[in-house]
This record gives C-alpha cells, structure tokens and sequence, in this order.
DNA sequence: ACTTGGGCGCTTAATGGCGG
DNA sequence: CCGCCATTAAGCGCCCAAGT
C-alpha cells in the first residue's frame, strides 16, 4: 500500500473528540479530509456513505431536503424551537438577544464577537457562540449570563440523557474552562425534549405554530444528570436523585485521565488526525464497542481482513451477542463462529432449569443437534426454542441448513380464519408535533396498505387469485388523522369478518391504542371495532420470531426485509419509485411534507404522493406471500402425531 | 451475641430485537 | 429518534447455618 494522504486544514470539533473516544480508527475516518481521501483508494467506502462522498466532492453542491437524514430535519426543527423556547421564558428580565448561527462572518471573527460580549456584556442570551482552543473549535447551543452568573445549555432533540450526552457539553465547559472562564460556578443543563409534552388543543382557530409557541414552555426541560439508559420516569428517577451528575464525568474512572491532562490528549488526538493513512489495526480498541454500529463497520471489518463467511460478527438477533462481547471475543482470538462451539451458549441460570437429559444433550459436541428427532421434538413440545436461539443459530451457520418446527407453524397457521386482512400502517413521527394533540415522536399513521385474501385454502398471491388490495394515503396535510381511521375501520370490514394480521403487531397495536385512548370520551361503540382489531391482531412474525423457522440467511434477524426476500426473491425493490427505494425514504417525504406544513403542498408533492402509493403495498404483499409459502411448505410434510405427543426418549449411547 | 457467607427469589439495569 | 418486548446479568434483602 504505497498511498499517502496529505491532511491539510482538518477540521477539529467536539465531534473529533467524540468519536476518538470510541477509537483512533473511526476518529480518523471521520475527519472530512481523511475520509475524502481515504475514499478515493477504496470503493466501499463512497457506496457506504453516498451523499457524505457527494456533498465532499462537490462542496458547492446543493443538498435538497430530500436527501437529508430524518434526524437532521428534527435537530433543526428543535434547535429552531429551543430558541423561541429561551426567548420567551426570559422575557420578562428583558435580555439582549445574540444569535450567531445565521451570521456569515467566518469563524474566527465569530470567535472574537463571541468574546466581546462575553466580556462586556451582562443579561444576555447568546446562540451559537464561537469559541475555540488548540484548534478545537466548538459552537455552544445556549449561553445564558443573568447578572454575571453564566448558564451553558446544549440542547438535544431527545427525551433522556446518556453517557455521550455528559461527554459532549463537558467536552465544550472543558475548552471554555481552557479559555479562561471559572466553569465550576457555570450552571450546566442539558436541554432536551419533554415526552409529556402534547400538543393541546386549547383553542380551535389557533395554527399549528400558534398551537406550539402556546404550549412552548412545557416543550422543554433542563437538568443536569445523565443515565446508563433511559429510565422509565424520568421525571421521577431525577426527583429521587437517581442517575449521574454530568459534570462528575470529569471524575468518571474511564474519564479522568483524559479531563485531568486534557492538553495531552488533545494533542494525541491531533497526531492521531495527521497520520498520512488509516490506523492500522488488529483489534478492538476503545472505552466501549460501541462504534461496531457505525455505517462503516463494514469496512473496519475488510480493512482488518475479516473474513464474511463465519465471522463471529455474523451473530446477531440477541443481546447476549452484544458488539462489546463479540469485540472481546475477537480481541482474545476467537474470530470465527466455530471457534464458538465450546463456550457455554445458554445462561447459567437457563441451564439450571432444565431436565437433566437435555442438559446432557446440548454437551455434546460434534452432534447435529438440529436434524436430532429427540430435540425437535422437544421444542415442539415445549415452547421454548426461542432459548435455544443461540444454539439454533450456531448449527444453522455451520451446517447452512433450516431449521424447522413444523408443529408449531403448523398449529400457528391453523388460527387463521378464513378471510384474511393483512395490514401495515405507514407512519411518521416528529420530534415536535404538527398534529394537534400529539406527543413528541408519537408515531402518526397517514398511509395504510391492506390486501384481503378472501379463501386461505385457495388463493394466489402471483396470480392474485381471491386477492383484493386496498389503501389510503392522505391528501393534504390538513387533519388527516380522523380520516385516516374512518376509512382504516371501513376498509377492514369490507368483505365482512376475518382475521387480521400484521408483522410486529406490536407496532400497529401502539398506533390503534392511542387512537382509541386519545378519543374515549367520544362513543365507546363507535371504536367497538378497532378494539377488536386491537384484541384480536395475530403475528405473522411469530414463526420467525420464535425460531420456529430459521434459515442461515436470516443471520438472526426475523425482520420482514430479512425474511420476505428468503421465501419470494422475485419480489424486490426494483420496480420502485427512485424517491422512495432507499430506506426511510417514504416516511421521510411524510415528515418533510408535515413540517413544511402548508406550503409544500404542490405539484412535487403530488408526484412524491404517487411514489409513495406504488411503495406501501409492497409489505402486505410480502405477507400475503410468506403466508402462502409457509403454507405450502409445510403441506409437503406428513404428520406423525403419534411421534409428536409420545414420550421424549433420549438415546443415552448417544449422549 | 455477633459476624460471615452461601443459596434463594425478587427487582432493576443493560442490551438489542421489531416496527416506523 | 421513539416505544415495546424478551433475555440475561447484577444487585438486594432475606434466611439460615457455621464460625468467632
């Protein structure tokens, strides 16, 4: 590899800081400047992160709002309320107000304004303010000075605060310590979202801008603590004092070293940005795994000549093999799946409960456990293969083969009556509502796709024999939310009763739920029947989910995208609209459409309605399909229900 | 009378899956 | 980014027996 970078005017943030925490390799990667070059040598990395690559190549390039992350039109979103928000709760003390983030001075005339009023000026709000230390340039959200006293706000578009959340705003009173300012009488807030915000409807002629800035206050709160995660109350975990102090991360064993001799490592992480190619690397490094979920895991994992074929980071689909253990694992030279074969797959305290002769079972080694008549008889008995996962998942890898319970699919499709109402909703959710009554990223359905079959024991999802298709995508962004349901509960009746089925029907339950919770003053028997849906729902992720059916392609997931291209690879996403193919895209036109609120209702949105249409369809359909395919498969097997219901008896040669 | 430590069951924390 | 769910790990109080 004979290729140098040359780095010249690198940028360095409280990001580069961030991500050096996690490791010398990503920091690097995440410089602008490196990874433009960096991309250039190698392929992979321009088709990992497509529009970083466009927008670095083309500096001058215009990103339209369809091409922005959903996250990045939230963050403007808030960080654009959280000023309203400062504005107004201190109005009264009639502040100066300083708001940098529009200004187009360049940084470091923005460094000495910020400096101006920092030492001239008092009872100020200043946004934005520019400062910087050995090269660290950092952006402060909120300053807040109410008669000397200084207050720093980062403001969040979230509703709890972690570790990395601590790190990042005492990242930057780090640096304003640096430049002079006595931190440790500072208030420090992180400022984040409310989740019991709702957006009330208080008044009816009020607009939805109207609606929030009346509601403003409570959109917002500050605090000072931070969670390892999220817990239940909020509220109620910071009244009893729970969680940590963000500014004790300066105390925090794996911290302090780096806040005690801060300029040491500044200087570390400078030599670290300079270096001419990528880090080379054969292990895991850093203070957790966690940038093992970065878009370019994929090529950390080429670069350190990871082979795909039975890497241990193949495993997924359960906590247990979470990235810090499987980074462990790698570090301490277990690196392929059948090197896995002798640690202990299932927990101590599973193992205890068990009976003595599967304990003795699941010991032997070189066993093919899931062709094992005795063990699949077991499962299907039991209920409990989902335990097993682990042990499931290995096997399945190293001998590529599926894994199959037919009892219970069997049993499982045997609920399903006789007409069928497959349904999926498309919904989108905003950090702060447009929709009145709404929560902050409560989840608003504006598009349903639903396909019938009429007769499960004859039909055709190819040829759509007994097939009906039927869905609804809003109009205009006016009060779709009520019409979403009256057509939602007509459509589901149509052909009269049946069952009525989703994938992860938790997620449609959600959605039904806070419909009816949010109109139960309004007649109970009017929403009789999206109750009933609500009880009534069945799972087709249930086989899945269960290892019931387990394929070596599933890699441990048992999600729609996963599993629907397993038993139909001739549906694909081909034929779809380019505006909506990748990913999110689709919720992301709903979202961009409900901000804008009015005004982008036009010709493009019409277009980009179309799309959307020739899209929803399409995850119904895979469940008409894996239904049919399931079905069929399983029909190839006789049944020997004799075997199934007699005696487990375990052959102890074997053993 | 007091301390110590193992075993037990219950609660809480941590992690990552699913949908969008 | 959200909520919800499942599993596992860790923490806690409790009992009881053995030791001091």
């Amino acid at each position: 590899m004979n290729f140098n970078f040359k780095n010249e005017n690198q940028s360095l943030t409280k990001y580069t800081f961030l991500n050096y925490l996690k490791g010398d390799f990503f920091a690097w990667l995440t410089d602008d400047n490196n990874y433009l070059k960096a991309a250039q040598q190698y392929e992979d990395l321009k088709k990992l992160s497509y529009y970083r690559y466009k927008r670095l190549k083309n500096k001058n390039l215009n990103i339209s709002e369809f091409e922005l992350p959903t996250t990045i039109i939230d963050g403007n979103d808030v960080s654009d309320w959280s000023k309203k928000y400062y504005i107004n709760k201190y109005q009264k003390d009639n502040f100066k107000i300083y708001d940098f983030s529009l200004e187009e001075l360049g940084f470091d005339n923005l460094v000495k304004k910020t400096f101006e009023i920092m030492q001239k000026e008092k009872n100020f709000i200043l946004f934005e303010g520019a400062f910087v230390y050995n090269g660290f340039k950092i952006r402060t959200d909120v300053i807040i000075n109410k008669n000397g006293k200084f207050k720093l706000c980062e403001v969040k578009a979230i509703t709890n605060c972690l570790e990395y959340h601590a790190l990042d705003i005492m990242f930057q009173a780090k640096i304003l310590q640096k430049n002079g300012y006595d931190i440790d009488n500072w208030i420090l807030k992180l400022t984040i979202l409310n989740n019991n915000f709702k957006l009330f409807q208080n008044k009816e002629d009020l607009q939805i801008n109207e609606l929030i800035e009346f509601n403003l206050l409570n959109l917002f709160q500050e605090h000072d603590r931070y969670f390892n995660s999220k817990p239940k109350d909020l509220k109620k975990a910071i009244e009893e004092g729970k969680g940590f102090l963000i500014r004790e991360i300066f105390n925090h064993q794996d911290y302090f070293e780096i806040f005690n001799d801060f300029d040491n490592f500044l200087e570390k992480i400078k030599i670290n940005q300079k270096k001419d190619k990528l880090p080379k690397k054969d292990h895991f490094e850093g203070r957790n795994f966690n940038y093992l979920d970065s878009e370019y895991f994929p090529f950390f994992l080429k670069y350190m000549g990871i082979s795909d074929e039975k890497s241990i980071f193949l495993l997924g689909g359960d906590s247990w093999f979470n990235n810090k253990r499987k980074g462990n694992f790698f570090n301490i030279g277990i690196k392929n799946i059948d090197q896995i074969e002798n640690l202990q797959l299932i927990s101590n305290l599973s193992t205890q409960k068990l009976e003595e002769n599967i304990k003795n079972f699941l010991k032997v080694k070189d066993f093919n456990i899931l062709k094992n008549k005795n063990f699949i008889n077991f499962l299907n008995k039991n209920n409990n293969s989902k335990k097993f996962k682990r042990i499931i998942q290995k096997n399945a890898i190293l001998s590529n083969e599926n894994f199959i319970l037919n009892y219970k699919i069997l049993n499982h499709l045997q609920i399903y009556k006789k007409v069928i109402y497959m349904y999926d909703f498309e919904t989108v959710s905003q950090a702060i509502p447009r929709v009145k009554n709404m929560s902050t990223y409560e989840q608003v359905p504006y598009q349903y796709s639903i396909h019938i079959i009429l007769d499960k024991d004859d039909f055709d999802f190819k040829s759509g024999k007994n097939i009906i298709h039927l869905e609804w995508l809003a109009k205009d962004n006016k009060d779709f939310y009520e019409d979403f349901w009256s057509n939602f509960t007509k459509d589901m009746q149509k052909y009269g009763p049946g069952s009525y089925v989703s994938y992860n029907k938790q997620f449609e339950k959600t959605i039904i739920s806070n419909y009816i919770n949010r109109v139960e003053y309004k007649k109970k028997d009017k929403f009789s029947f999206l109750l009933k849906i609500y009880e009534e729902t069945l799972d087709m992720m249930e086989p899945f989910a269960n290892y019931w059916y387990y394929s070596p392609d599933f890699l441990g997931s048992y999600s729609i995208k996963v599993v629907g291209p397993h038993f139909v690879p001739d549906i694909s996403y081909k034929d779809l609209d380019i505006r909506v193919q990748k990913g999110d895209q689709s919720a992301k036109q709903a979202k961009i459409w409900l901000i804008q609120n009015n005004s982008y209702y036009d010709d493009n949105w019409l277009n980009v309605r179309n799309a959307m249409l020739k899209y929803c369809c399409y995850d119904t359909l895979l469940m008409v399909a894996i239904f049919q395919r399931l079905k069929e498969f399983i029909a190839q097997y006789n049944y020997d229900f004799e075997l199934l219901i007699s005696e487990i008896n375990f052959a102890t040669k074997n053993i």
